[in-house]
DNA sequence: ATCATACGGGAAAGCCCTTGCCTCAACCCA
DNA sequence: TGGGTTGAGGCAAGGGCTTTCCCGTATGAT
């Protein structure tokens, strides 16, 4: 690999001149060299080696992001928007996803330090997890202490800057919206047990259900894929098959409810939660809870990457109802 | 932020040995100065920097990925396939989104090349452009030549590892399948002009059509999502009115014809391809063309990360129809 | 008691850049 | 003509780490 070095060798000038007209350094340099420099360069296909850089140079350039998994539409639309800020900001962007591992999660921090990005954006690391929280909240400390910068989408056991979902209102909405209709007795799949996400939507379908003085509603939970969701489904409506409506606390298994109620026939009310691209290309098209999940990810990237600020700034993000054709009355 | 330098002081050891400790180097160290370290370590948080070690050291540990777009389910797919092994090999992965922008790829090639990666797979570069091409391969090569690995998911003018889909064959498959239901005269949605992808599974169509002495079919040009499928098919019906059958060149402009079709209430079979998560759950369910897309990815991974061969190697890979219920015999 | 052999540990040479500081010339004004 | 600017470019000091020697000391063999 070409080094500076040589591209300064070859041009016949020292490696400082060299860095300077690569870098367009505001150091007045004769067109001679640059010229010579810049033939150089493209003659050796120089690139300059970006850790050296990184290690001479002052500023950090990369930001990282830690997901539970890209593939997964809420976060892909999430990183799209991350993404587009920092890119604009001409930043490289370095996803990690935990797959749900809070081990990981844990891991991807310390190697974002490593890697001394600029600012990271933690987004779904709600776990309700004390020790998992108190190590986070070690590892962060110590990443801010050295000029980082964190942002976090989604509840967090930890001040500082964040973007947060109203995910408690949004269950209530998505009950309020069932109760409105007629049901009486809802279940709901829930996302796993340990996330923040889950307790929150889930606490927002219960207030629900006590402020129209109806039963608590029933819960199975599942993995916020479309398969457990499709078996929560079953086992909800095998143990409690007089529910007329199915609050799922994401689309992905709202879709797997709707794929089991359809392979059994039955007609049964299911609102989602997220409005992810697919909901409104099911049949029947979901109804569901919207967060502007790109938006998310831009304010968290944005808050990251301006400056720290004394106290820390939480941009709240409300929860819209969408009404699509997954919900209806109950049949009598 | 604390250095090695810190870490040996503290411990009262020089940094070589604190190196070695912290990197389970082979050579033998007492367990006491072990202690002693390893609680500098913890006592400071200590996190070895990334681009100091990449300097210093002699492996490269990280990947790079180039694709168009991640949170565009087939790119999503297929990344997670490549995380997976790369993951398994303890490696980093950066993602670069190119947004369909040939520029923007060749400065993500040269971007990772600055940044060191041990091996590079691009998905979805095969652009029909000889500049870019030429260019493209200039810079791999040179890459290449620093002992870098590359590997590219797709069609390309460039000799090299590969993993290949048989878009021609599967083009064939799709129009095959309909034909044999007994359609005479069918549409295809396509995707942008200069990508192969688009091109190899139109060839494979058009063969269908002749194998069976039809008409050739009746081309709209779109942009691989959804909406824009959905108003190519508009396009495409009233253009041509009498057509009983729609390929689209992937599941998401498939999704968009069957939006379509259905707000205007009109019959039409439609196949897709890819076989994307979704396509099973809207409605009609789409029948497709599958491609096992995190294979895919998976086996350029590997293929990136196997010692580089004298000879290239090219996995092909079959497509496969997956027949469900959007596909149907005309009405008469 | 002597010599060879491990073994544990340190000194220091890089890895490839950026940048502060310095030098040298040419140039200006007085 | 002399002193002060200014413009162009080079020297060399890091930045944080790995790794190759190299050197004592304790161990074993003779």
């Amino acid at each position: 690999m070409a080094t500076l070095d040589d591209v300064a060798r070859r041009a016949g000038v020292s490696t400082a001149t060299a860095s300077r007209i690569i870098n367009g350094s505001s150091k007045p340099v004769s067109a001679a060299l640059r010229d010579r420099v810049e033939a150089a360069v493209a003659d050796l296909h120089y690139v300059p080696n970006a850790h050296a850089r990184q290690l001479a140079g002052s500023g950090r350039t990369a930001v990282g992001v830690v997901v539970h998994d890209v593939s997964d539409p809420y976060f892909a639309e999430i990183t799209r928007g991350l993404q587009r800020v920092a890119t604009t900001d001409g930043r490289l962007v370095i996803i990690c996803n935990t797959y749900r591992d809070p081990a990981r999660e844990l891991d991807y921090v310390e190697l974002l330090r490593a890697h001394q990005v600029a600012a990271m954006v933690l987004a779904g690391s709600g776990y309700h997890d004390v020790a998992f929280a108190r190590s986070l909240r070690g590892k962060l400390r110590a990443y801010e202490l050295s000029g980082g910068r964190v942002a976090v989408i989604g509840r967090h056991d930890r001040t500082g800057d964040a973007v947060v979902p109203d995910n408690e209102s949004g269950g209530f909405m998505a009950g309020e919206h069932l109760y409105a209709l007629g049901h009486r007795d809802i279940g709901v799949i829930a996302g796993p047990r340990n996330l923040t996400t889950t307790t929150d939507r889930l606490t927002g379908l219960r207030r629900a259900a006590r402020t129209h003085g109806r039963p608590a509603p029933k819960v199975a939970y599942a993995d916020f894929d479309r398969d457990s969701g499709a078996a929560a489904t079953g086992d909800l409506l095998s143990t409690h098959p007089r529910l007329t409506a199915i609050a799922a606390l994401n689309d992905s298994m709202a879709v797997g409810a709707l794929a089991f109620l359809r392979d059994v026939d039955r007609r049964v009310s299911v609102i989602g939660f997220d409005d992810m691209p697919i909901a409104r290309d099911v049949t029947p098209a979901l109804t569901t809870i919207r967060l502007p999940l790109a938006d998310m990810g831009a304010q968290a990237m944005s808050l990251a990457l301006s400056p720290a600020s004394p106290d820390p700034r939480v941009e709240r993000v409300p929860a819209t109802l969408v009404e699509r054709a997954s919900t209806f009355p109950p049949d009598r």
